[in-house]
DNA sequence: GTAGTATCATCGATAGTGATACTAC
DNA sequence: GTAGTATCACTATCGATGATACTAC
């Protein structure tokens, strides 16, 4: 009971044994010194110092000079608020820092190796496995983005809603380009109301098939080799054919579908 | 390959030394096999089949379908891109978290720790022995004195005696104060007019004990425990207790006897 | 909510991170490689070895030799089985080895310093604080198995439960030693039908005080000082008077009530 | 105090090394107070304290009430008793922990995790690229060999008739097991007569495809990439996927066409 | 040569333990 | 002297990382 009760204090607040141990004891007590703490918490004497130092630099206490030094207990919900409030710093600051790095010489850099490197290649009919799903939609999102004439969707009613909720801008914006969408997917219930917002899509309802696959500019083929629901999200596997055959004939038997 | 070079990538992308190494590699040639990547990149060959699997995994290279396993480079552009969507997920995902436990039972139950804030633990502070018939009428005197509700006193005829002598003008003053005085002892004939005198004070004869106590306010019970007459008033001893369960017992105790 | 999984199965089977990931790994694949495995876990391939073979070795997986090493997961519910094998085997020997220390020189010789130690103090008015339930409930077991004369039980009902539980053959063996056992609780629904079956124990129905107090032979009393259900059993307190006034006080008010 | 004594004792207790010092301390004397306890221990004074508190917790001292505070040692037989209790109780606690995990919902995932073992994760377990005609016939013609329920053949005029031509007897053996064989191809002059004689093959009139690929029991999927005409046999390139889904989606479309 | 398997060594952080200097009364 | 407060140092284990030797085809 009660260690569970520290675990999960201590993967909520990211706390480690001796932290989340005196703090839970500061919080049932209101406020202490290091000595009764260590007592009430079952932390080494010792070692009651440096925790309690690190817990108020992280904002869990509150230090009360004097001699002896007295700690209190900052409630929960405030140090929630005070999580919360580093996580944005946090985020804020690794985007700063892409932000950086995509400007950077070390990227420049790189882009510089890979373009001069990509350039001795003939991309004609090699197919690459694509492993993850956020890999997949990633791919996904720059092949849409970087679509020139058409892009073809075959999908199941939840791949769709994922797809929309994942790529939906990336859709749009080859749409104001001038790319022609067309998506096949079972017509369910739930997808009904979104198919019918939008705009300048071709949708054909389609049931019985539980494909997965995108084509793009008659080029690209992308394909999902695993079950959207059977499979975890890591494990999820596709191919991308860059093969122009593959491509149009993928286009074609949509229109006949 | 500059080392510099290698430990701006990792710091960038948080990659390990191997996979920096072997994505730099990549982005030099475009793509290769597991041999040619770690000749070039220098990392042990038989770790390179692991090392471009955690690549491919996290984004930053795919694998090309054949016979040998080529690894194709993905730009830095996109890698960066994708590494900047995984950091708006992952924080996502821990605001969420946060909000989860925000509102969560573990939460509320720390909460509610804070409020009720358990009061002591260490024995010295909750029961104190006192030594010598002066510390112990000195500490009841000041307990007298500062009774809010009521005062409990059950002792023998020679212990009233002495009690009434030496606390009698405290007793007054707290009965002042609203105080209720409640005394109980054996109504020996010696007792007897000092006890008809007392107004205001409620009185029990208590024969056949040889308890001596004093409860004040249901918070403090003080009890004696060597006999008047047998022992040296400096060896005399009395406990007092700073227990609400012991002393509401002995009140009520006092009213059932 | 895969890593709270992860740490649920860690906690429950006592596994490390690696030992925990790879037995996940190793169950959803039936079996597998060493390297399957630390690709499906993403558990670093130089130390998926070891790891495996402490797993062999704990009954978690098992070996099935030949080039390269196949290993086959365990099913939990044998895992479990073994553990609690293990647990029996490892209660026995931590049996044995206190049986052991009990008749060991060690033992007899800190028992020797123990007694020639106190006979040189008079046990007289001491008053010993004891904390943790457990503790007190030791020393309440010996108190009444040290009886000669009688035993004065006042609790709730349910403290009653509790000590009968914890003390019911102690006052048992004390009661075929022909000591007197008295018993005052409040005789609520659920005591009831333990109280009927208690012979040759007086009972006494007692509503409308929550003490708790022990006193044995008119020599010791024991209290205790916080209420029952408030407090964390670690902290509970009691105080142990080997005060003979007090002790023949305590007697005399169980039969006023 | 000889250092394998204590050593004995510490490891018989489970003690460190401050706490059987200040314990052996305590019962070659009886009782002590800090102080006494330190120089007779030789333990720094200014952790008596808490290793003394540590000791009444763990049930080894009892505080004596007072000031200075005294500590009375508990006999070692005693303690003994307490250890065994207290390792009892451990164990049951273990022991229902085990009992609660094996009819918990993780135990019970991991059950349908071990049930269900997924197959595979590497993507070069479920797809392969084939290069050069000859190998492309000979796996096709091991695959229709091994086919048990259904074969689907899609392909150009002149692709048919070449592949009746290298697997027309694995298709006819194929075929007498009793596995349906579907063919769609564009009904061109040159294949009428061949097609007529064909008994027993469900064959498709198909313009307008150019695709070419083969399914096998639903299960295999087999792609060829390059156009036919347009390349090197040498460089003919195709790709088995092992995936159900894309073998079955396959098949459905067939049927669609 | 390809595609790994199988071990080992090092490093930082955590948790537990043992020692010491300093203070207030 | 009592009763601590406040730091420091050392250790084993864990988890992550970086190297290396060996094998099968």
């Amino acid at each position: 009971m009660k260690d569970e009760y520290i675990d999960e204090v201590r993967h909520a607040f990211n706390l480690n044994l001796y932290e989340a141990k005196i703090w839970i004891a500061l919080l049932t007590k209101g406020s202490g010194t290091a000595g009764q703490l260590s007592e009430l918490a079952g932390v080494p004497r010792s070692r009651t110092y440096d925790t309690l130092e690190s817990l108020e630099r992280r904002g869990f206490v509150r230090l009360r000079v004097g001699k002896p030094a007295m700690y209190e207990a900052i409630p929960p919900s405030e140090v929630v608020e005070n999580v919360k409030l580093k996580i944005e710093k946090d985020l804020e600051q690794r985007r700063k820092k892409i932000e950086r790095i995509k400007s950077s010489a070390t990227i420049k850099s790189l882009e510089n190796l890979y373009k001069s490197s990509i350039s001795s290649l003939k991309p004609a009919d090699v197919i690459s496995a694509i492993r993850g799903r956020d890999n997949i939609y990633s791919k996904l999102a720059s092949m849409i983005s970087n679509a020139k004439d058409s892009v073809y969707i075959v999908t199941t009613s939840t791949g769709l809603l994922k797809k929309l909720n994942a790529l939906g801008r990336h859709i749009e914006k080859a749409k104001k380009k001038g790319v022609s969408i067309y998506i096949a997917a079972p017509a369910t219930e739930d997808v009904k109301p979104i198919v019918s917002k939008m705009k300048g899509i071709k949708f054909k309802n389609l049931s019985d098939l539980n494909s997965r696959f995108v084509v793009v500019d008659g080029e690209h083929a992308f394909m999902m080799l695993a079950h959207d629901e059977e499979i975890h999200p890591d494990h999820d596997i596709a191919l991308w054919m860059r093969s122009p055959m593959v491509a149009r004939t993928m286009q074609e038997m949509f229109h006949k579908l």
